[in-house]
This record gives C-alpha cells, structure tokens and sequence, in this order.
DNA sequence: TATTGTTATACTCTATAACTATA
DNA sequence: TATAGTTATAGAGTATAACAATA
C-alpha cells in the first residue's frame, strides 16, 4: 500500500469550472424559452409537488424566501403559476405549476440535457453510469453530512 | 431499446448544492489558516508554475485581472507570494509563491481533502475511482466544449 | 406573540471603465 | 498607439431587517 497516493484537486476545485460552463450554457436556452435561471429552477422544484407553501419552496432550492418573491411573480404574470391563499390558513399561497408551465419547463430541460448528453458521450457507458449514479447521491446529502456536522 | 429513458435532474442542478456544501465546508479551514477563498486559489493556481503574469493568472482561475489584485496583495503582505518587476518588460510584474506560501497552501489542502475522503468514503471504490476520474477530464475541458462551442 | 408573505435597506461580488507607467 | 497593472465607479445578486396580515 503506498504511502502517498498521487494528489488531486480539490473536489470544488474541479467542479467549479464544470459548474460555471454549465450554467453559461443554459443561458441561452432559457433565453430561448423566456425565462429566468431562478424561474426554472422554481418550475422544476414544483414540478413533482403541485402544492407548497413559498417559505418551504424557498429552502428546497436553498434560497431565501424573500428572494423568491419577484420570480414568483414573473411566473404568475407569465401564466406558468398560481397562487392561492391557503383556505385552512390565510397567511399562506399555496403555489401549483399551471400545465403551460410545466410544458416549458420540460422543453427547457429536454434542451439542456440534450447538450449534457453530448457531453456525457465522451465517457464510457460504465463510466457515465457511475458518475451520475455518484451525483445523485452527493447530491441528495443534506449540506451538514457534506460539510461533516 | 427503451424509447424514454429514467428522467435524471440537470448535471448543474444536482452539482450546484454539492459545490455550495463543499465551499461552505471549506470556509472554517480557510478561516483557521488566515486565507480567503481567492487567497487559496490563487496559490493553489501558483504551486506548479512558479512564476507568471497577473493576467495570465486572473484568465487560469477564471477571474477578471482587477478581481485579483486586491488577493495578491493581501497575499504578499502575509508573506505568501512575491511580486517582482519583470527586467525585460518592466510593466509585467513576475508573480512567485513563497516556501511559505506553498506550506499554508499544502496545509489547507490535506484539512480540505480529509473532509472529502471522508465523504467519498461512502462510495465503492470503484465508483470513487469513476467518480474522481470523470471529474477531473471534465473539469479540464474548456468552457467552450462544455457549451457545445 | 408567532408566522407568512412582502418590501426596504444594506452589503458583497463582480464587471466595466478610466488612469499610470511602461512599451 | 497599445499593453500590464491599478484604481474607481456602477451594477447585479444576496442577505438582513422591518412591515402588514393573519393566526
């Protein structure tokens, strides 16, 4: 066994450029489709869940729920979300993706993963297999579990 | 053949919440080292070529050449790096990492990449072997091929 | 009094554009 | 005139705190 194994990057290290081309890449795409990073990304959170109230929606996508509010509204005046008051308790706006919003999302997604895809040819099957396998778990670890408590 | 396969979440969406963790897990390391993030990367950048220009620094990191300056100096002012004019263009100032510089950079990364194993401890590791190899020939491509030109 | 959504304020980052000194 | 480094300004993005309505 070898005392030193040969060094790597940081793993953040490496992500980060990974990240940064990533999201420059779906610039246009989303500019295509009329909607903002943070419009999509609030489309997909409410994609599987009709219902949620704003507050909660915001932590899913580790935001502040104050920050969510102008998306929200862009979504609502756009026609891709509603909002109703909660009848049990008035305070709260429950928040469902209208049909026209969940059909732009997908179009956004199946133009993203379409240039992902290519990216992804470069790898083996077994490799490509792993790596998304790998992702998905890491990223479904609460933040603390990443960090170490 | 199926004709659709499993949807999968987007590459950036599943990589933005492991690199917000891996970043906010980094911060206290930094911290007890007395480095900034930049700090850290630029030494990082720094540790295999010894010297090089600030530009050409700035463009290796990703970074706008003004975004640095402010990093170099707190950098040169902790002993960490030096920055000498260079006697053939006496515009050009030279930019080299201290011994010094080079041991807190070292030090930070084996604290940082001790919290990464321990999170890579919960993959086989065969898909740790994938996992890290698929990162790092990824990470190296340009931001163009990424993009799809 | 506490909580939901909202608005307002301040703070951090980052990009862009001037400025200097060399070439 | 053009380029390397620097400084100054402005813009975007974000977090925090105050606010109104409801519980």
């Amino acid at each position: 066994m070898p005392i030193m194994d040969a060094p790597r990057r940081d793993l953040a290290a490496m992500i980060a450029p990974l990240q940064r081309a990533l999201i420059a890449a779906e610039q246009p795409v989303l500019r295509a489709h009329g909607l903002s990073m943070w419009g999509y990304v609030v489309l997909n959170a409410l994609d599987g869940q009709p219902v949620r109230t704003q507050a909660a929606l915001a932590e899913v996508i580790g935001a502040d729920k104050s920050r969510i509010i102008g998306v929200l509204d862009e979504l609502e005046a756009g026609g891709l979300l509603q909002r109703t008051r909660d009848p049990e308790d008035r305070r709260a706006r429950l928040v469902a993706v209208t049909e026209e919003g969940r059909r732009r999302c997908r179009a956004v997604q199946v133009d993203i993963q379409r240039n992902e895809e290519r990216l992804l040819t470069r790898l083996s099957a077994a490799d490509r297999e792993a790596f998304l396998r790998v992702l998905t778990e890491l990223s479904a670890l609460p933040a603390s579990e990443i960090a170490g408590e």
